[in-house]
DNA sequence: GGGGTATCGTAGCGGTCACTATGGAAACTG
DNA sequence: CAGTTTCCATAGTGACCGCTACGATACCCC
């Protein structure tokens, strides 16, 4: 996968490394919070640089989310039962929202506004949202079905609480709570699992 | 509490009325949605109006979220167990948080970002957060105390779950969820509980 | 070298933001 | 009545927002 050389005066700067650079601001500060010249700052280039590669702030951030998913994203275990997978699904969330004091979630609370500027942003996060719910609870209904849950399992309750335990873990990490703040969440889930676990927990301590 | 008449041309408009109809914008768009010209629009009145009543954009967001809390706030009740307490105090957070399609919770959600002027907003509504967090907590300590709950039961953990559960309704609600779709976390939420107290869980269905 | 092309840096675009200066109008007091 | 006080409506303010026009520059191909 060479970059192939073309006509024209090259670029001097390395997009993916303002992308990176930019989707820590965004991160950090949100959608709306991240301003177009705090995002210069941040990557050191300058207006027309970052619009000749983005082509504007809200392809940037759709990229920046793109980056984050692969870069920090997660998802589910395969391979373990449903119900140690999605502790572990929890715990990595509350490491990954308190690596940097203050930080949350990009997807949960990166964008939630309704102002104008921010639609958009806010329009992408709640489709990966969306997804991400969707995603565990097809999880869910395929555990149940393989006879990993017990079958009066409700799915969609089970999927939209684990979900509301990320987004709300998303804004006490915002609000400054810290891993071991959030690991008593991810302690207390453990024991909704279990006790909706038709197999015997396993042996964690 | 009678009004005092007091010398100078009288205002024109009703600031309980203007305030109230605030709200509702803070609430719908969260804080920096919120420009002033909407809420000029929502109140019907002019941008000196606001400031002469209100002094800034701030104070009116503040003065909103204490309205907010007296007009549609809540509490755990007391006099009834307290998993039961919960439970009906998670329900009424669902019913209200999708009374309108997309709302959520003012303070939950209203505001998270870290923008310039959006700052004190984050602030005031983080204290809130952390103020509703701590009385959560206090509630479930007490509980303990009382034998209500079991002496192993995480204090810290279950607040901060059912404080999580809240703030992830509230993003869940603003993505376009039902009061049908919460009610799963609701009923979800019972049975940790449920699996969490000792005394025998009351008759509900 | 010359033409084509894509980037560069500078400088600034129109728009919206929260907010206010100003002068007149409407109530009070004495 | 005059004097005082407070609010009214009009018409802005400067700052910042996301974004871009423009002429120069640096690479490719022929």
């Amino acid at each position: 996968m060479e970059t192939v050389r073309k006509a024209g005066r090259p670029r001097a700067f390395d997009p993916d490394e303002a992308l990176r650079r930019a989707l820590m601001v965004f991160w950090e500060r949100g959608y709306e919070g991240a301003s177009m010249t705090s995002l210069q700052e941040a990557t050191g280039l300058t207006a027309p640089q970052l619009y000749r590669a983005f082509e504007s702030k809200e392809r940037l951030f759709e990229r920046a989310v793109r980056l984050y998913q692969d870069e920090y994203g997660f998802g589910i275990r395969d391979g373990v039962p449903l119900a140690e997978a999605v502790v572990e699904y929890l715990d990595r969330a509350a490491r990954e929202f308190t690596a940097e004091p203050g930080r949350g979630c990009l997807v949960s609370t990166g964008s939630l506004a309704t102002g104008q500027d921010a639609k958009a942003a806010a329009a992408i996060c709640r489709a990966e949202r969306d997804n991400a719910l969707a995603g565990l609870r097809q999880r869910i209904i395929d555990a149940i079905r393989q006879g990993e849950l017990p079958e009066s399992t409700d799915a969609e309750g089970l999927s939209r609480s684990v979900g509301a335990l990320i987004q709300g873990m998303s804004v006490q990490a915002r609000d400054g709570a810290t891993y071991e703040d959030l690991a008593h969440i991810v302690t207390t889930a453990r024991a909704l699992l279990a006790s909706s676990t038709a197999v015997p927990a396993p042996h964690w301590s």
